[in-house]
Parts: C-alpha cells; sequence; structure tokens
RNA sequence: GGUGCCAUCGCCAAGUGGUAAGGCCGCAGCCUGCAAAGCUGCUAUCCCCAGUUCAAAUCUGGGUGGCACCUCCA
C-alpha cells in the first residue's frame, strides 16, 4: 500500500510503527452548525482510508475527534440563548445522523475536548516545565514558537524579516508572532474550565495533541502514531502547531504520515461558512440518497479539489444506477467465497494511495462484461456468483451498492404513491394482454408524469424513479 | 508580497518517460409491440513556447490561466 506523504511531499510506501497495527487520527468536526459538503468529503475520504487499511488485514484504531470548546459555539449558544451543551449535542447527533446516510462508519473513538481537559492540562504543564510555554500579564499561556528548532518544518514554510519585525508590534503579549495560545485565560462569565493557570479555555490546537496522548500514542516509537489525517486548510497553523506541542512535551514526533483532502469548491471557490456558499449536508440529502452523493464526492482523487455541480452529481447517480441494475438483476444470488481477479484489482487500485477513478473504471468494466455474459443464452451460474461476490467485495470496500436494489430505485417516492404505480401497472399488464398498446402506453405517460420510468422484462415490469 | 498545487475529448476524470483508462452527453445499430434497461460500434495527442531523449501528456526552463494557504476553516 502506498500514500502520498503531504509533509514530506511524496508518495511513500505505508509500514506501520507496530506490524498488523495501524492509529489513526483526524481532525473532525466542530460542533457550532451543520455540516456541509466539505466535511462530507474529509469524512468520506478517510472512511475510505480506514476501510483499505482494514482490507489490507490491519486492525485499526481510528480516532476522530468532537471540538466542542470553542468561541464560535459560545457565540451560538449566546445567541440562541442556549446552553453550551445544548448546542453542542444537538450538532453532534446531526452530523452523526448525517455521516450515516453517506454511509460513513463510526470511527472507533470519537473523543470531545469537553472530555479531554484534564490530557490538555497535563500537556501545557510539560510545555511549561520544559520552557517551550509562557504566561503572559493576562495569565494566558503561551507556546513559544521560537524555542522548537523543529518548528515550520511541517508546512515548510519560513518566516520573513518583514513579519518578524510586525510581530513584535501587533502582538499582545505574545513573545512571537507564531505564538499561540495554550489556555485563554477568561475574561467574561460565558464557560470556563479550572486548571493550575487559572479558569479558562484550551486553545483549539491542543485538544487534538492531547488527545493523541491519551487515546492512541505509543511510547516505543519515534512516531505517536501511523497516520494523521485533516482537510488541506489544517496543514498550517493547526497541524504545524500540534507537531510542535508533541514534540517539546513527549519528544516524539506526532505521526509518520500525513494525508490531507482537497477541498469542496463552488464555482470554482473554496466552499466555507466564512464565504457564506456552504451547501449543508443535510439539504442535499433531501435532493439526493446519500449514497449517490458519498458516490460523486468519492468519484475524484481525494487531493484533488472538487468542484461541486448538480450536472456531474447526476451523471455519478447514472454510473452508481447502473451498479445497482446488475444487483438488481443478480438478486438473490449466493456469492461464491473465491477470490476473484476483480477483487484483486480493485484492492491494488485503491492502494495505490486511493485511486478511486481507477477503481471505478475497473468497476465499470466488471458490470459491462458481467451484463455482456448475461445477455448471452444460458445459465451463466459461476459468472453470477463471481459478480455478485464482486459486488460484496465493492460494498465493504467502497460503501457503494449497500441498499437493497429494489429500494435505493425508489427513492424519495411516498408510500401511496407506490400503491398507485402497482396498480396501474397491474391494469397496463391487462391492457398489454390484450394488445390494448393504446392504453397501455397512456398508463405509461401517465407514470412517467410522476418521474417514473416502467421497465417490461420476462421477469415481469419494474419501475424505478427517473 | 511569501509559499504551494493544478491545466488531459462538449462535461467529469485516470494515466506521470514507450506511443491517450473509465463515466456522462451525442450519433448509429441489436433487443423490445413501442419504450426503458442492457449490449455493440463511433468521437482527443494531452494550455502555449523552447529544450533533454531513440522515445514526453509524462522530465527541464520560460510563459499564460485557475486555485489554495499565510486569519476561523474539512
Amino acid at each position: 500500500m502506498h500514500i502520498f506523504d503531504s509533509v514530506q511531499k511524496t508518495k511513500r510506501k505505508f509500514t506501520p510503527l507496530k506490524e498488523g497495527k495501524v492509529t489513526l487520527y483526524v481532525c473532525g468536526p466542530t460542533v457550532y452548525d451543520n455540516a456541509h459538503l466539505g466535511h462530507a468529503k474529509s469524512a468520506l475520504v478517510f472512511d475510505l482510508l480506514a476501510r483499505v487499511l482494514e482490507a489490507n488485514g490491519y486492525e485499526v484504531t481510528y480516532a476522530r475527534n468532537i471540538t466542542d470548546i470553542d468561541d464560535k459555539i459560545i457565540k451560538k449558544a449566546l445567541e440562541q440563548k442556549k446552553d453550551i451543551k445544548t448546542v453542542t449535542d444537538f450538532y453532534t447527533e446531526a452530523f452523526h445522523t448525517e455521516m450515516e446516510a453517506i454511509g460513513v462508519k463510526r470511527p472507533t473513538l470519537e473523543p470531545k475536548a469537553t472530555q479531554s481537559l484534564e490530557a490538555m492540562i497535563d500537556l501545557i504543564q510539560k510545555l511549561i516545565d520544559k520552557g517551550h510555554a509562557y504566561t503572559t500579564p493576562d495569565n494566558d499561556v503561551y507556546f513559544d514558537t521560537t524555542s522548537d528548532s523543529r518548528y515550520l518544518t511541517l508546512s515548510h514554510r519560513n518566516q520573513n524579516e518583514e513579519e518578524k519585525q510586525e510581530r513584535v508590534v501587533s502582538s499582545h503579549h505574545k513573545k512571537n508572532h507564531a505564538d499561540f495560545a495554550l489556555w485563554k485565560n477568561v475574561k467574561d462569565e460565558t464557560i470556563a474550565f479550572d486548571s493550575p493557570f487559572g479558569a479558562g479555555r484550551p486553545g483549539w490546537h491542543l485538544e487534538c495533541s492531547a488527545m493523541i496522548e491519551k487515546h492512541l500514542a505509543y511510547s516505543d516509537t519515534p512516531f505517536a502514531i501511523d497516520i494523521h489525517g485533516g482537510g488541506a486548510d489544517l496543514l498550517f497553523p493547526h497541524h504545524e502547531n500540534e507537531a510542535a506541542q508533541t514534540r517539546c512535551a513527549t519528544n516524539h514526533e506526532l505521526a509518520n504520515y500525513w494525508i490531507h483532502n482537497g477541498f469542496v469548491t463552488i464555482d470554482g471557490e473554496k466552499m466555507s461558512k466564512s464565504l457564506g456558499n456552504s451547501f449543508f449536508l443535510k439539504d442535499a440529502l433531501k435532493e439526493y440518497d446519500g449514497e449517490v452523493l458519498r458516490f460523486y464526492l468519492l468519484s475524484t482523487h481525494y487531493r484533488s479539489n472538487f468542484n461541486f455541480n448538480t450536472q456531474d452529481l447526476e451523471a455519478s447517480k447514472k454510473r452508481l444506477d447502473k451498479l445497482y441494475r446488475l444487483k438488481k438483476r443478480l438478486f438473490g444470488v449466493t456469492p461464491c467465497s473465491d477470490e476473484t481477479a476483480f477483487k484483486k484489482a480493485l484492492l491494488d487500485a485503491l492502494n495505490d494511495d486511493m485511486n478511486v477513478s481507477l477503481s471505478l473504471a475497473l468497476i465499470d468494466e466488471m458490470i459491462n462484461s458481467t451484463n455482456e455474459t448475461l445477455d448471452t443464452p444460458g445459465k451463466h451460474k459461476l459468472l453470477k456468483r463471481e459478480a455478485v461476490a464482486n459486488l460484496a467485495y465493492i460494498e465493504e470496500l467502497l460503501g457503494f451498492g449497500v441498499k437493497n436494489p429494489f429500494e435505493y430505485f425508489q427513492f424519495g417516492i411516498n408510500e401511496a404513491t407506490k400503491e398507485r404505480i402497482e396498480t396501474r401497472i397491474k391494469q397496463r399488464n391487462i391492457a398489454k394482454k390484450a394488445k390494448d398498446f393504446s392504453l397501455a402506453d397512456k398508463i405509461r405517460d401517465e407514470i412517467l408524469s410522476l418521474g417514473v420510468h416502467l421497465m417490461d422484462t420476462p421477469q415481469g415490469t419494474f419501475w424505478e424513479k427517473v
């Protein structure tokens, strides 16, 4: 298996720190608002990574945090006149529901900031003791970036002279412009936690380092964990700062491999809450099956930027439809248990830095050749069983085709309409038998106006939402 | 301004030194009462210029265009 390490900027062969095991940490959401398509993309990418690692036989411990301490959360709670916890619980649950809808499995661990305060305080104390952190006159605790000789080696930045001069002037008691808060002393009555440094709140970058130490870190390897992931915008300053805290406090580097996914854009511009062009997952789920969104968002390489538009989404849906039609065609067939050439090729493609595009090409070729054979006379028993096994593998690895194929094609149709369609189909079949094709066509047109296609097959008449 | 990424058929998108995968759309055909679905066939020399090489979409240099990070951000 090879993955592209965004710190070394090269595709590297993956070798775990401990034989047969993988520790993976991904930066999760700050729960103050609904998840947009960008959050979905990131969750999807690392869900796929975890699946591929597991398919390679690794025992994967995957942690994705939930940031439930944050200024934006406090702001939201004040606006809505609600408790912090009411707000964070609401959005955490929404996140879970929406992730489930797009087939993202729950990570092994989902640590929350509010449950990790002790670990964060420990980490700050270590940094203070070792001279990497200092307290300001305002009683904030800051990380001293100049105390870390390897600072900026992760994101490959350099501090230019101009910036260095400017920062002395503009800083609020910070020694250096790049220094960041580990603990913010509370200056209002909103929310505060006790600590040896006074009542306050932890800085955002801290929680990931603390959670990794608490839940995942090895103590006898040069790196705390195997893989750290997140969106490309987190490389700097978030991951740079995490890495600095961890190496300075613990004497090991944070992660052996770093993976960053590309952005979801709209009209070529990054989707973000601050730009106000977010497309919320919950809204997309009203229009489209979650699996269609999964397929679409995962259909291009994870490191590329992904320009969202509904035309491409529709094209993706048609591609997924083909998979489900084959599934429908093979409904009830027992899979064979043998290895198939297809399965091997599919895993090989995904093992190459998650080459989903190549996997999709392989899947389409498999679907086409299976359909082709099925169109010729004969029972094709073995081929059918192999094809079903292949489809099951696609489900397991990529999470495509997990639904009942008949239900998949009925997305968004209510029960009353379903009954009406079934009744009309029966009437139409009577008309067909009587060779009254004008009535049959009239009924078909009527059903088509509901957005439903009829398909006459030797096994009977089926229907699908267009 | 600093740093980095990207540019392949109408659209989406693999390939990163050996002569252009796949999907959508379109056209022609098979099948079908007619459709739908399925199947078959057809459609690019890779932003521009120069260079390296027996050989480049793939490497180097220079352009042009787009995007991102440097502030909260998946």
